[in-house]
RNA sequence: GCCGAAGUGGCGGAACUGGCAGACGCGCGCGACUCAAAAUCGCGAGUCCUUUGGACGUGUGGGUUCGAUUCCCACCUUCGGCACCA
């Protein structure tokens, strides 16, 4: 301890972290004596150094797991790493050092940096997705998905970024141009044969959100992305003798239905098509495929296609009508084929005027009487349905689905027809987790000439991602152009046969790190049951607001899918999310270190401390909003930081006659902060809490002034004061909190109740309005009556001047401290 | 195009269920301390009007109300998501 009083933080943080360490003092077990908190917040990509984002992200999670703690609950907070993936391959590349090196000194470096917060991480929880005793239970995963049929293969056209030479998930191409979500190049489509995790089975399950609390934003954006939509199958015949399958959200257009188009992939193509069309189909296939998704999605081009010489028979009335290809029709939605009713629908409408075909109006205005060739557009609005035989004068409404009559109507009549059924389509596609990359997590699966697709016995796990490894970027799995690494003998027949040379999907090792940190030495088991009964679910969960349909998606998807195979219980990881905004730099643009505009915290932290700095992450904008970053604010909190310790360690005030009135005014201002703080940190509201406090500090600067100092009051403020500010800036309450002789450690202290008596306001101001402007204030006993607080406004001498002479019209007194005064 | 969020001083932001707009802080100005500066402390400030005092003021226009940053309608701007999804 340096000689002289000044507040050091460089001195005392350290000092007070290595404690807190040596004594195990944020080390959470299981206790089925009290009850748990688990706090939860997304764990980091190794990328190199702690950023400003992580502080932000971290330090709040942090306070209110202490908040938690010291309200007596038995909190869990644990800190891991997200260490596989692909900057650590490019950096490879890029710096000839080998992904699990630079990685591994990463960790050790953000390490540092974390402990540096002074955030109660309890360490002996950490887990890293990287090791092999956590991916070796990721392959164990893998493979409970592939036994109860959750994880399949197939060959299908996936999204490939040419730029990290891999497929991606569907979520992780981003945008209108649909470039890779890492680094931004526009992805490609390839013929692959890649491994599916089924999600798209849990899709109703995904959209339900009962029980848990998460925010509406997060809801809309998974809803958006799962996309269900309610409408039929049809089924329409065609003179080739297959049927066509289509999915529609309107049968109540059927009779509407004047063609057909499938797209230009569609397996029945070929057989539709009449011998005369063919070179033209050909063709049309042709300059299709050559098409960019984004070119060929665009929705301001003009809508192309041919016709197939092939006819369709409508099952409702019989027409004939004509089979089109088109690629505004897409093979990866419904089932790559539509019946087009041109007179509801926009695109279709388009297409026939363009293409000469038919308009038939089946649902209109009740009073109209315009047909196909008198619109303008397609008529998506409500009508009533017409030309469809014994559904004529159906009311046809802008609901969705079964709650509109006409909808309705149609589709029980179908089902008894058997011409097709109700039916629900998902814009979800299954989660794509081959990766063509090293540095993950391989795949546990052999492909043998004779018994085809085996999965590695589970004794044989973990699969072993092997060291020496060339790293070239050839858009082949870098495991596939290892000398021997492949080659293993078929666990069905032994003969010689070949592992699967991709590595999953890093969101794969995300999914379920929750589980990891519960036990990351369990070898029985991804995790030990005794801790999971006690730990889960997640209690509170913080993190990013991008991850909503990506991890956020994943993890409630691996959750269910783990509950149907008996591995965990209950409907949902996490009960509670909370979403932080991002720090942008001062430029307010994404920080980058090619923008220049990145600000280091470890800088910061060197200057001003770390407690200085996690009080002004909290303060200088609302959490979930974020903002951009300005340093010269740090100085706020840090001189507030530097008062608070004058105002603890100086005594202050002339000593003079202590006034019994002014005590119970500085018993009132502490426990009315209490009553504001507590119930900010139980909102996420963080910056009103160092508002709170600062202001707190400004009035014990005056109470202290007037001969508090000294006094039981004085110091049931400072030890009040002191304990609200733990959680914020844990090093200096708790040397402070030492200093006062109290036992340590400030942050397993009960935190304080609020004395509501105290914090109850003997006197009130009066709000006086004439015509509802302010005119005056009186101040008034608390619990005046109304009648005697009208009667104290209309006696006030400002207020009679504005009344000049007149009677009032009405008076309103409200909300016990306000009376307006209507003329 | 569809869906969602947000617009408050020079800046970040505050305002619990409609009831004192601008708390708290940054920056700024003035003063004290100092030979001087830094640090610290004190005071000041939404805009306009000459003042004691008053008028206006929460993106714009309207509405409901005794009273609107808060509720309703329309519009503008910014940001985010989805997008030929049948």
């Amino acid at each position: 301890m340096s000689d002289d009083n000044r507040y050091y933080p460089t001195e005392i943080e350290p000092r007070w972290q290595a404690k807190w360490e040596a004594d195990g003092l944020y080390h959470a077990d299981v206790d089925e004596s009290r009850p748990k908190h688990y706090a939860l917040t997304m764990l980091p990509y190794p990328s190199g150094d702690l950023h400003m984002g992580h502080w932000f992200a971290m330090t709040p999670s942090d306070a209110r797991a202490r908040f938690k703690r010291m309200q007596g609950y038995n909190v869990l907070f644990p800190m891991g790493f997200d260490a596989f993936g692909l900057p650590a391959e490019n950096a490879a590349i890029k710096r000839n050092i080998h992904p699990k090196q630079w990685t591994y000194k990463n960790i050790e470096r953000m390490r540092g940096q974390l402990k540096s917060m002074g955030a109660s991480f309890d360490w002996r929880r950490e887990a890293i997705s990287a090791d092999e005793e956590y991916y070796k239970w990721t392959q164990w995963f893998f493979l409970q998905l592939y036994k109860n049929g959750l994880a399949y293969r197939k060959l299908a056209a996936v999204d490939f970024c040419p730029t990290d030479n891999t497929t991606l998930a569907r979520e992780q191409v981003v945008g209108e141009n649909r470039v890779c979500e890492r680094c931004g190049t526009p992805v490609i489509k390839k013929e692959l044969e890649q491994w599916f995790f089924k999600i798209t089975d849990y899709a109703d399950e995904l959209l339900n959100f009962v029980g848990i609390d998460w925010p509406e934003r997060v809801q809309t954006l998974q809803t958006n992305w799962i996309g269900r939509s309610e409408g039929a199958r049809v089924f329409f015949p065609t003179e080739a003798g297959e049927n066509i399958e289509v999915f529609t959200t309107r049968p109540d257009t059927l009779w509407g239905a004047t063609f057909m188009v499938l797209a230009p992939e569609h397996p029945l193509v070929e057989k539709l098509t009449a011998p005369e069309q063919q070179a033209a189909v050909a063709a049309y296939k042709e300059a299709a495929g050559r098409q960019t998704d984004i070119e060929r999605e665009a929705t301001d081009k003009e809508k192309t296609g041919v016709f197939t010489g092939g006819y369709a028979i409508n099952p409702v009335n019989q027409a004939r009508i004509p089979v089109w290809i088109a690629d505004y029709v897409l093979l990866s939605y419904g089932t790559g084929a539509i019946m087009a009713v041109p007179a509801h629908d926009a695109r279709d409408f388009e297409f026939a005027r363009k293409h000469g075909l038919d308009i038939r109006v089946v649902i209109r205005p009740a009073g109209e009487t315009w047909e196909g060739a008198d619109l303008e557009a397609a008529w998506s609005h409500e009508g009533v349905m017409v030309n469809s035989g014994p559904f004529d004068g159906t009311p046809a409404t802008e609901d969705k689905g079964r709650a509109n009559p006409a909808i309705k109507a149609v589709t029980d009549w179908l089902e008894k027809q058997q011409f097709g059924a109700a039916a629900v389509n998902y814009r979800l596609r299954d989660w794509l987790i081959s990766r063509q990359r090293y540095w993950g997590a391989p795949i546990p699966m052999i492909h043998c000439k004779t018994c085809g697709i085996q999965p590695v016995p589970q004794d044989q796990l973990p699969i072993v991602l092997p060291d020496d490894i060339e790293w070239l970027p050839t858009g082949e799995s870098p495991l596939k152009l290892h000398p021997t690494w492949k080659n293993v003998p078929c666990p069905n027949c032994n003969e010689p046969a070949e592992r699967d040379t991709d590595t999953m999907d890093t969101f794969m090792c995300s999914s379920w790190y929750h589980l990891r940190y519960l036990s990351p030495d369990f070898a029985g088991g991804p995790f030990d049951d005794r801790e999971y009964n006690y730990w889960m679910p997640v209690d509170t969960y913080t993190g990013g607001i991008e991850h909503a349909t990506m991890h956020l998606i994943y993890t409630r998807f691996f959750h269910k899918a783990l509950r149907d195979m008996g591995i965990v219980e209950g409907a949902e990881p996490m009960l509670q999310l909370r979403n932080q905004g991002s720090v942008l730099g001062a430029d307010s643009a994404k920080m980058s270190k090619s923008k220049g505009n990145v600000v280091a915290p470890d800088e910061l932290v060197a200057e001003y401390g770390a407690d200085a700095m996690r009080a002004y992450l909290m303060f200088f904008t609302r959490w979930n909003v974020g903002g951009p970053w300005n340093s010269q604010g740090i100085e706020g909190p840090n001189r507030w930081l530097r008062r608070v310790w004058t105002l603890f360690t100086e005594p202050g005030g002339p000593g003079n006659t202590v006034q019994m009135a002014m005590l119970k005014d500085l018993r009132r201002a502490v426990h009315q902060t209490l009553k504001r703080v507590t119930h900010d940190y139980e909102n996420f509201e963080f910056n009103t809490i160092i508002s709170s406090l600062m202001e707190l500090t400004n009035e014990l600067y005056r109470f202290r002034e007037q001969g508090a100092y000294g006094t039981t009051q004085w110091r049931e403020a400072q030890e009040v004061f002191l304990q609200m500010m733990a959680p914020v800036t844990p090093h200096i309450a708790e040397e402070l909190w030492a200093r006062l002789g109290k036992p340590y450690s400030i942050h397993t202290s009960k935190w304080p109740a609020v004395d509501e008596a105290a914090a109850k306001a003997d006197e009130i101001e009066l709000v006086v309005q004439v015509n509802g402007k302010l005119r005056d204030k009186i101040v008034v006993p608390a619990g005046t009556s109304e009648a005697d607080m009208q009667a104290a406004a209309l006696a006030s001498e400002t207020v009679q001047k504005f009344l000049e002479g007149k009677t009032p019209k009405k008076v309103i007194v409200a909300g016990g401290k306000l009376v307006n005064i209507v003329l």
